[in-house]
DNA sequence: CATGTGGGTTCTGTTTCGGAACGCACCCCG
DNA sequence: CGGGGTGCGTTCCGAAACAGAACCCACATG
């Protein structure tokens, strides 16, 4: 299989990695959520190629997760910014921290912790059902089938 | 920057994609969570080669997500399963699941709905705060450095 | 003995990647 | 005006990863 043909999966996950799947794309993500939003400042934090973050970038933005916004003219130079749907990525990164602190921790602890913005209270995200509000664990939940009616 | 020094960061999500952010890997244990376990099957439902197949599984178990369980002897035969760390990855999935459902839609709505094993009640999984329930949205909170006492 | 199955390994040619250099439009400084 | 700095890429080359296909081996079955 080629890798731009995940598109066509009807598979989900296959569908969304087909958009952030790429080694360095979560990475570039990553530092959007911090806030960086510049392509100097992702290529030196990230370590990567300046030809394949430019890659990424123009990837990310044509799939609507970035938007490019210009900051000053003469000469152009805009930033990248998170859209909506970027956004709506924040719970992959935050599962994929929730797993690396619990299973490849660093000595001395998770580095960096959340928190509620309006009062400061300490968050540890765990995934609930919406409506019900009940937890969902590796083992209490199926996958079915939506078919013709669901 | 190596892909495999990936692991020595202290980013968290760096952490985390040093175990899966190859692109196979996801697809893998998306399998592995529905219930597939053996090579043979594994390469005709992914359409990976043999040897990337082979070389993501050996990475998988020497990472301790899955490990190898044998199901017979002579000839040799064992099938791969998650472990309880491979298992704890289902937010991860569920949560690329939500987002291309939500962004990168197939038309007739999403293939594969997931409901609660005991009650069958459909599920809309989303991010709360294990202590106090609260609703995580990419607005309302931020990350805070952990230096020396967090 | 021929065929099939499960689980790989070995080849070969194509993509992709990393590293470094280069290009270009502009700014500021003297 | 000349030289350096900044922001954002593109070009080039050798190294790594990949896809596709063939091959291998230990069995079981007929």
């Amino acid at each position: 299989m080629r890798w731009n043909e995940l598109s066509d999966e009807t598979c989900p996950v296959a569908r969304a990695l087909s958009v952030i799947g790429d080694r360095w794309t979560l990475l570039i993500l990553r530092d959007c959520f911090r806030g960086t939003r510049r392509f100097e400042r992702l290529q030196e934090s990230l370590g990567v190629t300046r030809h394949v973050l430019a890659d990424r970038l123009r990837k990310l933005e044509a799939a609507g997760v970035l938007e490019r916004v210009p900051y000053q003219e003469r000469p152009p130079r805009h930033e990248y910014r998170l859209t909506e749907r970027g956004l709506d990525l924040q719970p992959v990164l935050l599962s994929l921290v929730g797993w690396a602190d619990a299973h490849v921790p660093v000595e001395g602890g998770p580095p960096l912790v959340y928190e509620f913005r309006d009062d400061g209270a300490r968050i540890e995200p765990v995934m609930v059902d919406a409506r019900s509000g009940r937890r969902i664990t590796p083992r209490n939940i199926r996958a079915r089938l939506r078919s013709a009616e669901g």
